[in-house]
DNA sequence: TTGTAAGCGTTATCAT
DNA sequence: ATGATAACGCTTACAA
């Protein structure tokens, strides 16, 4: 009966008796067949445990209708829910989801792209964002000459874009703004020495434009930033915390943080909570991203909300509907302030 | 110059003067090939900006390298960290991840196996519990020996056995055991009415086994439980907090809360905290998972930690390496509870 | 060491 | 409506 191999559309077609032709139409759906033989096929699939092979119908069909994304890591609940929202929409719109993450190391992020070329993958999104310098900049532009001419679309999701005349898709959100509006909200409660807890990474395009939001907004109302509260780390909750000690024993002096990240700000609150600082009454603390736990934090945390989901959503519907929109897609998403508990006015003491 | 299409292995030996065999064999690197000849074909490779397709190597090569996870979302901590472990050991092992989502709905899962196979995935683990009914542990037995007969392997992560006979591989860890550890542990304070908030969905693995854990640590002290004390509810947030109030209005009178899982017990810290009830003065509570954050809750959580990462790496190395084990592949990892600010003793009055 | 030819499983083209 | 054949891009005998 079953030989050691998988059955193909050979097998099939012998079973029914008809031709590979024959088989590969009534599966297809494609193309009128009678009614008789349809059955026939469609048992002898069912008897076979016959599956399609993806992989060779791609090499002749052309698409392998597979849309990858690459993100920093599956944990990050940010990064979760964009993937989220990029794994429905590819769903949504037929197609597979390859993933892969690169753990903050740029080189990592390149050398998936390009296994993603080999897995003709429809689009590359990446999700996050990522290095600003030149030399960076330059080879991202050459991939997604690369993907373009493969056919394939590079999707910059939550990054700015990289170039005019460069062939990508780009879906961001306003990191400046966002930090612009929460740290001025911060000022309007009278707030004057606030930190920034997670400048670490100044090339990288997130933390760049937060810092700068976060710059302008002083500057917006004539105020000078001590240089003192700009402090170091990267994206995570141990960073958040180890950085707010540092603040808390060389008495920095501040009234209010601003964390980089909601997971930073998990991390600040944790150090301010253990060196017995109230939140919100001694220190006010916001973070970024909204992510869904904030509201559950010790206090609530006041945050900036952005769209994930939606953001994941739209970076695939643009990038596989492409020829219906303009070439040099560019969208950015709207962000607002999520005012929680966390924050409060200044005590003049 | 080029053309519209991607450059083949043709048209790199056509650069390189050579033959498309010797290009595979450069590329391969598994056949001698001269020193002149490697540097002309690599040369031509990167003047053509060619890249493999991996559709055509696996078609004949015969594997594609790829492993699948088939989750309820990325979304949920307790999935993303398994699946962080499973993409993590995928990569270790020279594999591309494919990732698809089912939203606990066990019929999308089983199609989406399908699609799988049609994909002709090396693995396709299951992350996370499923549904124990008689109909679907058939549907999974043959859907273990079609992947099987395809040279393909299903991985059960964090869900039981289906069977002696079928080719599978487990890997799960304790559900059972970890909630009657952490049940007697609230018995041990004190506590006699205790609530289980999320049994809503007995013939699922994970809520079955966990409340069997619950009952048993109840039978073995000798002591009966209120069946008004056990509450649906699924796996949301939302369902911790809905159950939860619905218990305080009906004066259930629990001292303490066992929840299914860390987010629904963020549910219930959040009703018992809107209620005015205090965690743990007046009630204990108690999650299971020990996500990440939830060291971070208010006030932090008393859990069951389970080893989510390695449970993802299990699975896929198991699974890849399965000639070298046993054939019935089955690995039981442990749990233990871990005790933060949400439970205390109970207080007489 | 290198090249030729066949074949992987599918679909598109052209017949019939 | 159905079938034969070629082609997709690659690797692996087999030959030289």
């Amino acid at each position: 009966m079953s030989s050691g191999r998988q059955p193909t559309v050979k097998d099939v077609a012998a079973s029914a008796g008809v031709s590979a032709t024959t088989v590969s139409r009534v599966l297809g759906g494609t193309y009128p067949v009678s009614a008789s033989v349809r059955s026939r096929v469609l048992r002898a699939v069912r008897d076979l445990d016959y599956v399609i092979n993806a992989q060779a119908r791609a090499l002749v069909g052309g698409s392998t209708r597979t849309v990858a994304f690459i993100v920093r890591d599956l944990v990050g609940p940010l990064f979760a829910y964009i993937g989220q929202g990029v794994e429905l929409q590819a769903t949504a719109e037929g197609r597979v989801c390859l993933v892969c993450t690169h753990h903050g190391d740029p080189e990592r992020e390149l050398e998936l792209i390009e296994l993603m070329r080999q897995q003709q993958a429809e689009a590359v999104v990446l999700v996050g964002g990522g290095l600003r310098t030149e030399e960076h900049v330059r080879r991202m532009a050459e991939i997604a000459h690369s993907l373009d001419r493969a056919g394939s679309r590079l999707v910059l999701c939550g990054r700015p874009p990289i170039g005019a005349d460069v062939p990508a898709t780009v879906v961001e959100y306003d990191n400046e703004g966002g930090a612009f509006a929460v740290t001025d909200y911060l000022l309007s409660l009278g707030h004057e020495r606030i930190a920034f807890v997670g400048a670490g990474e100044p090339e990288h395009t997130t933390t760049g434009a937060r810092l700068n939001g976060f710059l302008n907004a002083h500057a917006t109302r004539g105020l000078d930033v001590d240089q003192e509260l700009i402090v170091d780390g990267n994206y995570d909750r141990e960073s958040g915390y180890r950085q707010t000690r540092l603040l808390l024993e060389r008495k920095a002096g501040m009234t209010a943080v601003v964390a980089v990240t909601d997971v930073v700000a998990i991390g600040v609150l944790a150090a301010l909570r253990d060196a017995g600082v109230r939140v919100p009454e001694d220190v006010s603390v916001v973070g970024y991203d909204d992510i869904p736990l904030s509201a559950d934090l010790n206090p609530p945390l006041t945050t900036v909300h952005l769209p994930y989901e939606e953001l994941g959503r739209s970076a695939v519907r643009l990038a596989l509907h492409r020829d219906e929109y303009a070439l040099d897609q560019h969208l950015l998403l709207g962000t607002h302030v999520v005012i929680r508990s966390s924050t409060a006015k200044r005590k003049h003491d």
